[in-house]
DNA sequence: TGCAAACCCCAGTGGAGAACCGGAGTATAA
DNA sequence: TTATACTCCGGTTCTCCACTGGGGTTTGCA
């Protein structure tokens, strides 16, 4: 139910490729890691799944990098988190009989997980960077 | 994001006592675990934090056993879901200087999961219990 | 043409927590 | 008084997350 680091890690990243869309500059690994204090071998890895997931594009040799595969405003956090987290492919074949009480329960966490589901589908990475500026006016103006 | 066997324990536990809370006959952990085949001992702990929290009593001695401290329709599954899981104390002690990024996620994720736990809210014991009456009523449909 | 900078793939490790088990003790109905 | 139940507390096993490491391959640039 909490946020993964892994799923944090991810956002952090594509929120740090969002202001570079625009120029079409790749950033490099080692930049979103030291910025966002990332472990960058570990941010390696979820780049590619990034990646695979048709998220971000990597440029490979020198002065290479990763940047962002469409606008900043088309990608949900669903979509980012979805990817990292791999949901789908839930079928559990272990309960062979699910019983009657079973069945209900994971109907009514299916609709709370959907819920949840819905707010992330509705925010995009560019929401988030608006809000992110929007607090940072709040605190210089708490700042004066 | 996906429900604990340990929060899917205790939901089927307390909905194998609903029935029960009317002639305020208490049901043992044998009872139950071996109807839901949830394993007794482990069971044994849920119940101890679930009369912790209020939410079922205990009767000690021979021909003792549990039963629900409350109506099952005023019993929601968040209230489960919530003392069993642990929720609150959050705080992240590690977290000493919070990046604005990870703030506007937490405060993404936070809405998600309040979606989420609204859903747990609106739902109460009695709904589950209804909802499984209902879903065996459609299966001796088919079956017929 | 060489070489360094970058991405790419795959395999392992350490620690934490989940799920579970066991034993000794305590309360209580019969 | 005794059998039946709950209660407390500790250990064990197993899985998974977060992270690390050692190899590559690709490519811009001097």
């Amino acid at each position: 139910m909490d946020l993964s680091a892994k799923s944090e890690y991810a956002l952090l990243a594509l929120l740090e490729l969002s202001p570079h869309f625009a120029s079409g500059e790749p950033l490099q690994i080692r930049q979103i890691a030291s910025q966002q204090n990332i472990p960058d071998r570990y941010l390696e890895q979820l780049l590619a799944t990034l990646r695979r997931a048709g998220l971000v594009k990597s440029l490979r040799g020198a002065r290479g990098g990763y940047l962002l595969a469409r606008d900043p405003w088309k990608i949900t956090l669903y979509d980012v988190v979805s990817c990292i987290e791999g949901f789908e492919a839930q079928t559990d074949p272990a309960q062979s009989s699910p019983t009657p009480e079973t069945l209900v329960i994971q109907a009514v966490w299916g609709e709370a997980r959907q819920a949840a589901e819905t707010v992330l589908q509705k925010c995009t990475l560019q929401d988030l960077v608006e809000r992110r500026n929007a607090q940072q006016q709040v605190d210089i103006m708490y700042y004066i």
